[in-house]
DNA sequence: CGACAATTGTTGTCGTCAACAACAAACTTC
DNA sequence: GAAGTTTGTTGTTGACGACAACAATTGTCG
C-alpha cells in the first residue's frame, strides 16, 4: 500500500470551528486534496473549465462557443469537407455535428452544398459573411489566448502546447 | 489579416478524390487545423477527453467516475466536511453535489450526518466499507495515472502538473 | 449484373455536467 | 425580533459525449 499521503499541506492553518461532530471547513482553505494533487486529470479538468469559461466570455459578444469555433476554423481552412471528415478530424460525433451545423447554417455562416460525386455527402463551405465573421472570431480567440498566457505564463503555455501536441 | 496559414503539414499526401465541387478529405490526414493548433484550449480539451475516458475505463470494474472519485477522496481526507465546503473546494455546484452524494450514499460509501452545531448542514463521512473501497479506487487511479505517464512521458506529466498546480 | 455490406447524414434517446433560479429551514446580524 | 444570509434541496436549461436505429446512397464481390 505504500505510506499514506493523507495531507498535502502541513500548515497549521487557523481552523474556523474544528467541532467534533459538526461540519468543519467552511471555507476551502484548509481542505486537503489528498491523492488528487498527483492526478493529472484533476488539474486538467479544472484548467479546461477555466479556459472554456474565459473563451466563452471573451467570444461572448459574438456568441460563439469553443466547439463552434473549431468547426468554423476547420471548414474555413479546408473548404468542401464532408461532415464525416470534419467530425473525424475534430473528434466530434457526426450526430452532434448535425446540430452544430444546423445552428451555424441558420446564422448564415456555413453552407451545406450537395456533393455531385457522392450524393450522400455534403460539401461544407463558409458563406462570404461567414468568412468575415470568422476573421473577427479569430481576433477574439487570439485575445482569449493572451488571457491564458497571462494566467500560466508565456513559456508554460508553449510547453503545454508542445506536451499535448499529440492529441490535436 | 496576415498571411493565411491554411495547411499544417505540406505533405503531398495522395488525395482520395480531390473533386472540385465534391466533398473532399475522406480521412482525417490532410485536414489542416489552421488556427486551432495555436490554441491551448483545443489541445487541453482533446487531452481531457482522452484522460477521462481512460479513467472511466480503468475504474470501470468498480463503476467510479472522475467526479465521484474526487468527492470520495476529499471526504476521506477531511472527514466531517459540509457539502458547501466540498463543493467549493472541488469547484462543483452544490446542487450537483446533492445528486452525487445521493448516489454515493445509496451505495453505502458515504454517510450524511446531521450537524449538531449547525442544523442546516451535514457532516460528510466515509462509511467503513467506503474507506475500504476508496483504498481500492486509489490503487486503480494510480494505475490510470501510469497510463497517462506512458502516453505523454514521465517528465511531461510532471511538468504538466507543475504548470497547472494553480488550478487545483 | 445483383445481393450484400459499408458509408453518410439524420433523428432520437440517455446520462453527465455546468449554470441558474427558487425555495424552506436554519443561522447571523443588527 | 426583523432582515439578510447560508445550507441543502428541487427543478430547468443547454452543451456535450455515447449509442442506436434508419433511409439513401455507394462500394464490394460473388
Amino acid at each position: 500500500m505504500t505510506a499514506s499521503v493523507a495531507r498535502a499541506d502541513a500548515r497549521p492553518s487557523p481552523r474556523k470551528r474544528a467541532g467534533n461532530g459538526a461540519a468543519r471547513e467552511i471555507d476551502a482553505e484548509g481542505v486537503g486534496l489528498d491523492a488528487l494533487v498527483g492526478h493529472a486529470g484533476y488539474a486538467v479538468r479544472r484548467f479546461q473549465i477555466w479556459i472554456f469559461q474565459d473563451f466563452i466570455k471573451t467570444l461572448g459578444e459574438v456568441d460563439i462557443r469553443p466547439t463552434q469555433y473549431s468547426v468554423l476554423t476547420v471548414i474555413g481552412a479546408n473548404p468542401g469537407l464532408s461532415q464525416m471528415a470534419v467530425a473525424k478530424r475534430l473528434g466530434i460525433e457526426r450526430a452532434r455535428l448535425v446540430h452544430l451545423l444546423d445552428g451555424l447554417e441558420q446564422r448564415r455562416l456555413v453552407k451545406r452544398i450537395k456533393s455531385k460525386t457522392d450524393r450522400r455527402s455534403h460539401a461544407l463551405h463558409l458563406t462570404p459573411p461567414g468568412e468575415t465573421a470568422l476573421a473577427k472570431f479569430k481576433r477574439l480567440a487570439a485575445e482569449h489566448e493572451r488571457h491564458v498566457e497571462a494566467k500560466i505564463g508565456k513559456a508554460n503555455r508553449e510547453r503545454l502546447l508542445q506536451i499535448l501536441a499529440g492529441f490535436t
